[in-house]
RNA sequence: GGUCCCAUCGUCUAGUGGCCUAGGACGUGGCCCUCUCAAGGCUAAAACACGGGUUCGACUCCCGUUGGGACUACCA
């Protein structure tokens, strides 16, 4: 009987949901469905500073987007403020911790002294042994050892060992009396009972000051596993001058989440050469030892590429569902309307090979809904001259008397009048698209005929003929 | 500066000592299909950072160099 598996994903609400902090959710949340485990929320806000209400909810926002539920909090650690306290009292009562009175100011001043002279600007430890009584302005430092070395066992990467002289008396509790990060982690992964910590690997450093807690605790150490960083284009960390990196923007661009969600889980982990993958083969085949060493550099295109893949294969009616916010956001279906769905899905569909997002999607939509169209100017010059628009006339009859408008029909109906003239299809199909959709480029002429309806389509003819 | 991590096509990656004249995917070029644009199919160019070992044999193991990244707060 193995313990059941605990994870957290535990970002600060400093920001929203970003896709880093995206790529590590999915990551617990993948492990925690492989094994059956728990996947918990924690929202680390011990910054209050920084830390708003807003971005609680945006990052949760992000988080129902991407389909990664939790089963535990969200937790605040704004909540849990005594029991750090009492935690960090027990510590000092023990010796581990003391009383550190060095103002901010100082200890700036030191680390760029100690900078200056080339050497390590962390705490020298000055108040370590004064044992301090508790006073007004102190802060409470955890004492490291200072000899001997600890060893991080990462599940990704391996053994990491650390001297443990580079380690710092690191603070606790600040002045104020808040706890600060390093503490309140192990704290909370212990409290929690936290089995697995995967997060980004630019916590290893953290890691064996964290472990010291652990055992000034008497607790045991949870399994770690440090995720690669992903990088931008220019191979520095992911930020904002690199563009989009908010879960939600890619959302407004007209993402699908599952799109978003396989992009993801491929920087940095691969099931052989399979690229595309259901939710179902994701959790199935999920596992920490297939994920990479190194850093990833995010690539947009390859996440276009694939958000196109997932909207090819979706069905009309998810496609209808995940297109009409676009439509109404443009303003092309009123807020109020009752849409149609089911013709929605067929319009939908019919440009599901000619969409890579669902923005995309949604303003090629404009041609099949709305009243007014803008013709492109030099599709006009191109395809709109006076001959044209006399086969437009003559193809205009023969679809006002037509009995159906079906692609089908109409199909057979132009095919036969262009044998008939000796003329090649094309030279019919494109007066006829540009009439309709505006443009040169657009499904095929008989099926955006059959969607559009005879209504609209004769109302489009007339517009451009004239008459 | 110190500590730690990393290193296969431009990018994401497969590869766990011989299966590699290094495979797949995105992107790029060409061809095919075709009423347009796509989608799709076929195809081409494109990589084991460098130097030492270990071994009968290294992309794979070890060491070093170089390069990149992260951390170095009373931020998380």
């Amino acid at each position: 009987m193995t313990t059941p598996v605990r994870v957290r994903f535990a970002p600060s609400p400093t920001g929203y949901l970003h896709i880093g902090g995206a790529r590590t959710a999915l990551f617990n949340w993948l492990f925690a469905r492989r094994n059956n485990g728990v996947f918990i929320l924690r929202i680390e806000d011990t910054d209050r500073t920084r830390s708003t209400d807003e971005y609680i909810l945006a990052i949760m926002d992000g988080m129902t987007w991407l389909k990664l539920d939790w089963e535990e909090g969200p937790y605040r650690q704004t909540d849990r403020f005594d029991t750090y306290r009492s935690f960090a009292e027990r510590l000092i009562q023990e010796g581990k911790a003391y009383y550190c009175t060095c103002s901010p100011e100082e200890l700036e001043e030191r680390r760029q002294q100690a900078l200056a002279l080339g050497k390590s600007p962390m705490y020298a430890g000055r108040c370590r042994e004064l044992l301090l009584k508790p006073a007004a302005p102190a802060a409470v430092r955890f004492r490291m050892p200072r000899e001997g070395q600890t060893v991080v066992q990462d599940m990704i990467k391996g053994p990491i060992v650390f001297d443990n002289s580079v380690l710092e008396d690191m603070v606790i509790l600040r002045s104020d009396g808040t706890p600060t990060y390093n503490f309140v982690v192990v704290v909370d992964d212990i409290d929690m009972k936290i089995t697995h910590v995967i997060r980004g690997d630019d916590h290893v450093n953290n890691t064996p000051k964290q472990i010291h807690i652990y055992k000034a605790f008497g607790w045991e150490v949870p399994q770690c596993a440090h995720l690669p960083m992903i990088l931008g284009a220019d191979k520095t960390r992911l930020s904002k001058r690199h563009g989009a990196t908010s879960v939600t923007a890619y959302r407004d661009m007209g993402y699908l989440p599952d799109a978003l969600v396989n992009y993801l889980v491929r920087l940095g982990w691969s099931f052989g050469d399979q690229e595309i993958f259901t939710r179902d083969e994701l959790i199935q085949h999920f596992s920490l030892e297939n994920i990479g060493e190194s850093a990833a550099v995010f690539n947009p295109e390859k996440l276009l590429w694939l958000n196109g893949q997932y909207i090819i294969n979706s069905s009309p009616e998810s496609l209808a569902e995940a297109v009409l916010p676009y439509l109404k956001r443009d303003g092309t279906v009123a807020e109020d309307a009752q849409a149609d769905m089911a013709w929605l899905g067929k319009a939908a569909y019919s440009l599901r090979e000619r969409s890579k997002t669902l923005v995309e999607m949604a303003t090629q939509m404009k041609y099949y809904i709305a009243d007014e169209i803008a013709i492109d100017p030099k599709a006009q010059e191109k395809h709109l001259k006076s001959e044209s628009l006399q086969l437009l006339a003559e193809i205009r009859i023969l679809i006002e008397e037509a009995p159906d408008v079906s692609a089908a029909a109409i199909e057979s109906l132009v095919h036969a009048m262009a044998t008939t003239k000796g003329m090649k299809l094309g030279a019919l199909a494109q007066p006829l698209r540009v009439a309709l959709t505006g443009g040169t480029a657009s499904p095929g002429i008989f099926e955006v005929i059959e969607i559009m309806g005879k209504e609209l389509v004769m109302k489009r003819l007339a517009k451009v003929i004239g008459g």
